[in-house]
DNA sequence: GTTCTAACA
DNA sequence: TGTTAGTA
């Protein structure tokens, strides 16, 4: 991690940001979606949210809960139905999951100069004999191994 | 000022 | 779901 790019280091900030939480209020302004509806949403057990044991038991929202409750917005905002907006977010949902994943961790170095950059994707083979390299020229990406 | 629950529109 | 009441 201390030996990252910088290109690399910011994007594994951005994806590992585990300790950004939201009070209902802030949510709800970020989303569109009412403060009622999100207590709504929590207690019909389609989004979740943390207690905290001090002050005024607020509750407090993971940021992942943001992504959550925008896409249920995005899909009620097209005429679905509550629960089917939320049955479709939790496909995206998964597909998330392995985006973050490969982000996170299928992506080893970025290299950037003028007009190009290189990303290594990692061992292409089991015996870690081969990388596997994307480069992007022309705004195209091209891959090749080395 | 914000959030909470509960209740009524 | 919106809104309002009475709290913490």
């Amino acid at each position: 991690m201390a030996n990252d790019p910088i290109e690399l280091h910011i994007m594994k900030k951005i994806f590992n940001a585990e300790k950004l939480f939201f009070r209902i209020g802030e949510l709800s302004s970020m989303t569109g979606v009412s403060t009622r509806q999100l207590r709504y949403w929590e207690q019909k057990n389609y989004i979740h949210s943390i207690q905290r044991d001090d002050e005024q038991s607020a509750r407090v929202f993971h940021f992942k809960e943001y992504a959550r409750v925008s896409g249920i917005k995005y899909f009620l905002d097209q005429g679905y139905s509550l629960q089917a907006a939320v049955k479709q977010v939790n496909q995206y949902i998964d597909v998330s999951h392995f985006l973050h994943k490969f982000v996170k961790e299928g992506i080893k170095t970025v290299k950037t100069s003028n007009n190009t950059c290189e990303i290594d994707l990692g061992w292409l083979d089991e015996a870690k004999t081969q990388h596997l390299y994307a480069r992007l020229e022309d705004e195209k990406f091209k891959y090749y191994v080395e």
